[in-house]
DNA sequence: CAATATCTACCTACATACAGGTAGGTATCA
DNA sequence: TGATACCTACCTGTATGTAGGTAGATATTG
């Protein structure tokens, strides 16, 4: 005779930019979920992490997430929906502040245990899951990616950028280079990754 | 009684600037896995998948590789054998038709089932390999950026580059965007990955 | 040269661990 | 009372890895 309590205070540092609306155990099986998903991948990552790290049982996940390619759906949904609350956020400041929050959160990511952004997480397991979820990861990744070629292109007529490449080939670039500077953060540490980072803010620079 | 046939033709047909060295069921063992490898990552992959393939059993892998982590580790060091070959190859080659070589591995690994490269694999899996295995990987990454540090360094001082940013960094770059331009590619398709390594090589030649 | 020992390359069978998932029960609360 | 949020107990599949054996090749020795 005893109550089921919210166990876990989850007092993450998350820097401002990420909704915390994990007050709830689904809610926070998504950000463990997620958090895990990108320190070790998808296949990887295992129910019982969550269960001990929540104080409840393995099967107590499945009453909320039946099975592990819904969790693994929900996790990219919660991220696009953070990314769209991020773009939102700065949708009035200047191009290159837009830029700066998106590199903000990747800096996050490294910090944070050599994260991979969700984008990259699912994409390294491509090949080895449901197309449901390739569908999303996809659909993901153009959302960014259209926002990208947005930005970019509102600061080039703004005067802000001066670059030579079509938006969206710029767009691409990003796209590749900041999960890119976080794989070659985890090989070269953290000098490594800063440096990636430095050449990418250069790349709307130059002239 | 019956005598145990060394089975498979193994007809593959890599680009020449591979070292095709499977003559034996060790070497072919070390292909396979790495080729398992790069498709669905290093923890995905399995034994099953190889001995099925090899028609022998599972327990005989064990003989050549006691643990997973030593298939691994020999992949690991196949893959930078293959590579210094490569550098050798192209050794008194244009710097451009240097980089052309690995951009053409590179272009080989995408269309061969949207495969990753050796180092961004084992970078995917960073956070959950074994401390030898994260070390024979960054070393790897490190003389492949030391590589193209040097390559780019040689065309720059030749006039055929023209870039303005320190080698060193321009390498980072690559070791960031090639593996991206991979990533990317998986999500959106050749169209993306062709665009990015498109954007690749404007690096060298934007003045 | 023949008997013997040892090595290589596999085999069968099993141990162990752990993953995702299910069935059905119990406590709490609106 | 019915929905919600958990639980215990269990099933099934699969992964790495081990123990011990066997056929055939090769080396060793009387």
């Amino acid at each position: 005779m005893f109550t089921y309590l919210q166990v876990g205070t989850f007092a993450s540092s998350k820097p401002n930019f990420t909704m915390n609306t994990a007050q709830n155990t689904k809610d926070r099986i998504i950000e463990l979920g997620r958090d895990y998903m990108q320190r070790i991948g998808y296949h990887s990552f295992n129910y019982k992490q969550i269960a001990l790290e929540l104080n409840i049982k393995n099967a107590s996940i499945h009453h909320y997430f039946p099975s592990k390619e819904d969790l693994g759906l929900a996790v990219i949904e919660k991220d696009r929906q953070d990314f769209i609350y991020l773009t939102q956020k700065v949708k009035k400041a200047k191009a290159m502040d837009k830029l700066e929050a998106l590199i903000a959160s990747y800096e996050y990511y490294y910090k944070e245990g050599k994260k991979l952004c969700v984008i990259s997480t699912f994409s390294t397991s491509y090949n080895e899951i449901t197309e449901r979820m390739q569908l999303a990861a996809s659909q993901y990744a153009e959302l960014v990616t259209a926002w990208l070629a947005a930005t970019l292109k509102e600061g080039l007529e703004s005067g802000e950028f001066s670059f030579k490449e079509p938006v969206e080939e710029l767009a691409n670039v990003w796209m590749a280079m900041m999960p890119g500077a976080l794989l070659v953060g985890r090989t070269g540490g953290k000098a490594a990754f800063d440096k990636t980072i430095s050449s990418l803010r250069q790349t709307v620079k130059s002239s």
